[in-house]
DNA sequence: TAAAAATACTCCATAGGTATTTTAT
DNA sequence: ATAAAATACCTATGGAGTATTTTTA
């Protein structure tokens, strides 16, 4: 059996001529009879009685067929629409990873973006880090990735998607509360708080890099791997933090974000993707995050 | 498209393979290559993912049809079945006439073995009388029809599926009461409660014709259309009445059923229908009617 | 180099056309 | 006599085969 019996069975039955079906289906008629026949053949029954002069009729069997027959054209309609609309990347579901501290920054309002121009797609956020967001992409288990560089494999594609300097957080009951911007030589003495290196270890060591060029040695504490656990840490009094700039949007009570004069490591935020071919929704998802960035 | 286009397309997305593919449905590997590439181009959007060497994958499209696929052949397989089972007549709907008189003769008992071998298949009972019934049967609007002769249309055929005599009702305070069989006429002088001669003119008037060769002359009163009222009359005093044997099932208080001596009618019950093809359903009912009568 | 898919061609099975017959009104 | 479906036969589109090329691991 194939789909044109459907429609010619359909035709036929609707018409209940076969004359007038063949004409609606510009064909001619006996090639009509013989398909139906063959219909017949297979379903090991009659679908319709006819005879030369007598009206065309549906048997039970026919009735029940076509009902079942529009029925089903009316599905393969259906999925036909909804495959080329996930061609198009209209609708379904897209695996986005970001790492907790892109939440107060670009991330949101570049996806933002995206969900009121695609309201048909799913994104599915998970938080991660950097390092489980490259296993996860190869794993095929994201789609993309809002990750910090630099990346440990290749075969990845990259957009920049935002930078953002550097702020000290402090305490506001610390003598440098209050005052504008801060030098480096201000922190002579202090701890730093920071993030384990393993996390990002090229922000890590440039963060480094810039308090020894301003002279500095500093009492460095690996305390937490969460931005928001540093900050706390912070409020708490156990020192100081050289976070992210868009940070300062977490207003915290106790809390001050102060913007630093020396030169300190910019914190790019990529749009990470696998080498191959993106799905439709991902394509759709670094357009609009390119037009937006 | 046509269903083999599924039927491919299923295959390439469960081997992830077009060699393999090819092998499982028995054609060599190029024209698969062609026919997917015929759905894709009629789909508007890729299915899968591919090039030599490295391993097929399904895109987001491909695996939205995959599934829209299997359901689309699984309703085919469906649709082709319960279409066959409708054409061997083991579901359905079968209409069918009878006679309001009908209700303690062999009727019931013959549709309930036809319940019995086929519960796939609704009875819709109609209770109309024999006119009624052949005007449906001419309109479609029942399949069978329990009728009493003698049919007005032709282009009918039929079976005859039970014979019954006639008895005496009479109410129990009657004088003829508690006697065994009744001479006809003893009758003189009685008022004979009847149906209107339209409803069953050939048995009205062998009935006329049975009283008239006994020497008898009878008032004839025409009362009611069903014969449960003719008993309940009876049952009042308002006269006696000759009905079906069937009818003394209808065991009613007050009334009496006596066998009559002289030569009466003999009602018959025929199953009617179409003279053109009959649904596989009502062949059903009709051979099974045929077996058990 | 070896594999898997795509391309190029060839062939034939069958859908569809034309002519005609059959059948019922 | 007419009209509709079935039958017979022919044509040609396109599905499937074989041979070969392309591509990537």
């Amino acid at each position: 059996m194939e789909i044109h019996h459907l429609r010619y069975f359909i035709a036929v039955a609707e018409e209940l001529s076969f004359r007038g079906a063949a004409e609606r289906l510009h064909i001619s008629q006996p090639p009509l009879s013989v398909q139906i026949a063959q219909l017949e053949r297979e379903l090991g029954t009659r679908l319709l009685e006819r005879s030369a002069g007598k009206t065309t009729r549906l048997t039970a069997a026919g009735a029940v067929f076509l009902d079942e027959a529009r029925a089903l054209l009316d599905g393969l309609d259906r999925s036909i629409e909804r495959t080329r609309r996930t061609g198009r990347g209209e609708v379904g579901t897209i695996s986005v990873g970001l790492t907790s501290s892109m939440a107060y920054g670009v991330v949101p309002l570049l996806l933002r973006d995206f969900r009121r121009a695609h309201p048909g797609v799913t994104l599915q956020l998970l938080e991660m880090t950097t390092a489980q967001q490259e296993k996860a992409l190869l794993a095929r288990t994201l789609d993309l990735a809002f990750c910090y560089p630099p990346l440990e494999n290749p075969g990845f594609k990259t957009r920049n998607v935002g930078e953002e300097g550097m702020v000290l957080a402090i305490p506001d009951s610390h003598p440098l509360a209050g005052t504008r911007p801060v030098r480096v030589g201000e922190l002579q003495g202090e701890t730093i708080l920071t993030f384990p290196r393993h996390l990002s270890p090229g922000l890590f060591d440039r963060m480094l890099a810039a308090f020894s060029m301003a002279g500095l040695t500093l009492r460095i504490a690996e305390e937490a791997t969460q931005l928001q656990t540093i900050i706390a840490l912070v409020c708490a009094g156990l020192g100081v933090a050289v976070v992210p700039a868009s940070m300062a949007k977490l207003a915290r009570e106790g809390v001050e974000y102060r913007s630093i004069l020396d030169p300190m490591p910019v914190v790019e935020t990529l749009l990470v993707w696998r080498d191959d071919a993106p799905s439709p929704l991902a394509q759709k998802l670094i357009q609009s995050v390119s037009k937006t960035a």
